[in-house]
DNA sequence: GTCTATAAGTAGATAGAC
DNA sequence: GTCTATCTACTTATAGAC
């Protein structure tokens, strides 16, 4: 992540730190120049404005959070490998930058135009054959029907949300079960391709 | 929602929105008291400051997001018709209030005090025989065996994540696929019944 | 209760010295 | 490139008339 240790450096690595824990709103340009250990002034210097600044705070955050999906479900293997290549790369990728999906998900509702037009390009090419592979499997007899949308939101779903919903739900998890929502987060992996296996695929037994 | 005509009333209409959509850092009194048809000192007249007002517009959207956890739980039904009840509950209270996931989480990030108590106290009798109720089941050989905190987890990911990251996803299904993203939110209900059903539920055939 | 006017503080952004 | 000092605009909050 970090390239050098050259001003423009500290400014987005400062940047990125305050961007993503504070929001666009609630972020001081003065805070960043602070954690950056230089003043406003430079700042300025070397982005415009803070519009600017947080705009390649954002646009790097987007890239981060859509890691994969091309990668993963262009690759010619078995549908069940893609899914378990899609969980293990997204937890990884969630897991070393578990703010992500807050960030990224509140300042796209509140500027829905921020969407990058980068990414829609390629979904066609990975999309199309995705869907199709899953309606041969359906067809085969191997999978229960499911729309392929709907399962892309399941796993997305089940991926995303304890690092959306952690500071709601481990405090419970901790106070009347006792239980560590770290201990949770290193069984997700596992949980989740199984949980999808178990609904997906028929048994023939 | 709208009790009556009161000017405390219009305020709360219009700070609810406001807030919703901008977030504590991104919202303005001023917008709030034209949103109200009012000005900006009667809004410290009624409400203090823009914390308290907002605290009271958070607690208000805490209150309806955490409904049914309670209710649905507790009643004395089998664990599936539980499971099929809090995703009809839910997913009612999400297509009326469409925004409320990514305030609460966005706003709870950024400040996990806010998390309330009166919560907490609830959840201690309802978490403990639901726990029990599903482990019965688990040993009864009739559910496949998954921790409860995990199942709760994906369930609530399942149900929120079309709403959280609807701006990320809709332009693409639609672009691609052609698919109208309210035909999909219209059909979550059915799937996610049917995706944990068919997880969970051992075929004894 | 409701308004206008204004105070007090803070933000992003720039000028200009070094 | 980097700094200090400052400008300008905006924001919350209050004072005080009606």
């Amino acid at each position: 992540m970090v390239k050098d240790n050259s001003t423009e450096q500290k400014i987005l690595d400062a940047a990125r730190s305050v961007f993503i824990q504070k929001g666009l709103d609630g972020a001081r340009m003065q805070e960043i120049a602070n954690e950056a250990g230089i003043n406003k002034a430079l700042l300025h210097y070397y982005f415009r404005s803070k519009d600017k600044l947080f705009d390649r705070i954002f646009s790097e955050a987007f890239d981060t959070i859509s890691t994969g999906l091309g990668d993963v479900f262009s690759r010619d293997i078995p549908l069940m490998d893609k899914f378990k290549n899609f969980i293990d790369l997204y937890i990884d990728v969630l897991s070393k930058n578990p703010h992500l999906p807050v960030f990224v998900f509140g300042e796209l509702s509140r500027n829905p135009e921020r969407l990058q037009k980068g990414i829609e390009k390629n979904m066609n090419n990975i999309m199309g054959p995705f869907f199709i592979q899953m309606m041969q499997e359906v067809n085969l007899g191997r999978l229960r029907p499911i729309h392929p949308a709907h399962l892309m939101l399941n796993m997305i779903g089940m991926l995303v949300i304890p690092y959306v919903a952690r500071p709601m739900i481990a405090p419970i998890l901790k106070q009347h079960l006792n239980i560590d929502f770290q201990d949770i987060l290193d069984e997700r992996k596992e949980v989740i391709y199984k949980f999808i296996s178990d609904a997906l695929i028929i048994d023939e037994k």
